[in-house]
DNA sequence: TTGAAAGCGCTACCAC
DNA sequence: GTGGTAGCGCTTTCAA
């Protein structure tokens, strides 16, 4: 900067002002500097900038992978919901530092927020980090998660109805003639427990009772969810249906079903969570229940800029929409 | 740190170095202090370390994403990258600066470069940025591209050997018998490109003359491509194979080739490029190309790094390998 | 409208 | 082994 002031004949101070846009240097002083420093190829230090002004136009993504042990970032929700807050941050003019974390890693946020690398951090998806989250939420007020609100809970989340949106797919699972549906997926994470909820509300719902309840705690990778499903399909358990609390398992589990020697949807109806840009285009295309990542991203990233100046949103819940493809099947007659 | 300081009784220098590890500092002292700042949540601003340093113990990755104007991170591809990258950035202790630019943008490389957030960059894909990436090159050296080698070319790339992978899976279709193979990509892109060379040189190289040679220069996100294999269909185009130029637009070809009535691979074969997580489970499940995003990389983290430290590695080409799974059908018979 | 000077929080040089 | 001090590059008072 100095440089470009010494080209200029002014103090650095002019220069800051000039580049600043600030209206105390003359406007034809301001624009020769600003002509100088695009010729010089400068730009303002944004280490110095941010020490001085402290905060560094920057935010932090974090991603936990519960159970997606040294696993790469490989489920396409996380990378769908990324991409979204990209966006949305950048086009407010900040950054985005990625952060991924693979609990349990004990102080991770907490040193996170004191290192004063990011204005503000946002949490996809609450994982096994619950905890951990209320700690920090008690000292730190720009901190927004992506996942379930829970009754006691002083950290601010914004999230799908995930229970109204399982109730829909189960109940149109019902609606279709379906009578022993499994619930694909681990309730002890936040959100799926609050899918697992809606499960059970739509069993609970119909007159007719079902024949069975099957519950299948397969964890949220691929692999895992096929050798899970390879699995259920050994044991002969007797079921027609697979609710699936992702997309990605639910795709997992039709292929182990295909593979198993059974048709989707013939024999088994399949429906998944999230409408991932993949469950349109697999192959039987995907009933699923729609989370609106756009939406919920441009939220996220409101939520938070209130918070950064001053204000106290609440968290919020979107609605989930059911997305009716091929995998769910027609009525079945009897 | 300053407050350390004076809960500890000795001066911020004797912080600062305490927490750095230093053995200038006695064990019993440097301990005490370290306990001093846990208990005190304390942690080391990361600004002001930079500031002083020099550095910023950041790496920024690019993402251009050519043709999905204004559309999230959405293919699978760049997301595992991204997810690889990360790991090994991470894995030396560096933060990962997220960047996504929609070309064309002027001065994004130039300006990102001279703003000092990060201490390197790395761009995955050349997208049609090919000048931008030689002229910042001539004066940034830690700089590494995932994309294609060209002959006069200034800047380190590291890439798949895209043109050999893309001649071994023509060859393969030609091998089991197709006829008339799509090429169905956007040869404009150097890495594409690339593999329309390969698929030509695979065309070649047969003694039995091939009846047509088709190109469909579909973009790379699923809706376009879907579009554009609905419209080849339409046209009454005779093809019985379908080489694509990744796995992402495969798959949008076969759901499109499907929902025309057509089977694969019985009617038409399909081969991808890329061997994302989704390929080895979609329905049928998908041959392609693998390319080690793995082993991808680590190779451009170590390049970078090199350069970082003084290096001047040459550009690496990676292997690609043919993975043989459903979707190309068998041997056909005469 | 401009310049001088202070200071953001840290590390590293120098002296003790 | 330890403390004082300078200075990283910037913005912003304060004074002119």
């Amino acid at each position: 900067m100095s440089d470009i002031a010494a080209l200029a004949g002014v103090s650095a101070s002019t220069v800051s002002r000039a580049l600043a846009g600030s209206s105390l240097v003359a406007k034809k002083k301001r624009d020769e500097i600003m002509r100088l420093a695009r010729e010089a190829g400068y730009v303002v230090n944004t280490t110095a900038r941010n020490l001085r002004l402290q905060r560094t136009e920057t935010i932090s993504v974090v991603i936990p992978l519960a159970h997606e042990v040294s696993q790469p970032l490989t489920d396409p929700f996380f990378v769908e919901m990324l991409g979204y807050l990209a966006d949305a941050i950048t086009q407010r003019g900040y950054g985005v530092l990625l952060q991924k974390i693979v609990p349990p890693m004990g102080d991770w946020l907490p040193n996170l927020v004191a290192s004063g690398r990011s204005d503000g951090v946002i949490v996809i998806g609450q994982s096994t980090e619950h905890q951990v989250l209320e700690a920090v939420s008690a000292y730190y007020r720009p901190l927004v998660v992506w996942g379930a609100p829970s009754v006691a809970q002083s950290y601010c989340t914004v999230g799908t109805d995930n229970t109204v949106g399982a109730q829909r797919a189960v109940e149109h699972l019902i609606r279709l003639g379906r009578k022993r549906i499994v619930f694909f997926g681990d309730p002890s994470l936040p959100e799926i427990g609050l899918r697992y909820e809606g499960y059970l509300a739509a069993l609970e719902n119909t007159s007719r009772p079902l024949e069975a309840r099957h519950i299948v705690p397969a964890h949220l990778t691929p692999d895992n969810a096929y050798a899970a499903m390879t699995e259920l399909l050994q044991q002969n358990v007797a079921f027609d249906a697979v609710f699936a609390a992702s997309d990605l398992i639910a795709i997992s589990a039709i292929q182990a079903i295909t593979a198993a020697g059974k048709s989707v949807p013939k024999d088994i109806a399949v429906v998944g969570f999230d409408d991932i840009a993949l469950a349109a285009h697999s192959n039987p295309s995907l009933t699923t229940v729609r989370q609106d990542l756009d939406v919920g991203a441009r939220t996220i990233v409101d939520r938070l800029f209130d918070r950064l100046s001053g204000g106290e949103g609440p968290s919020a819940t979107l609605s989930a929409e059911l997305i009716i493809r091929e995998s769910c099947g027609a009525k079945l007659s009897y």
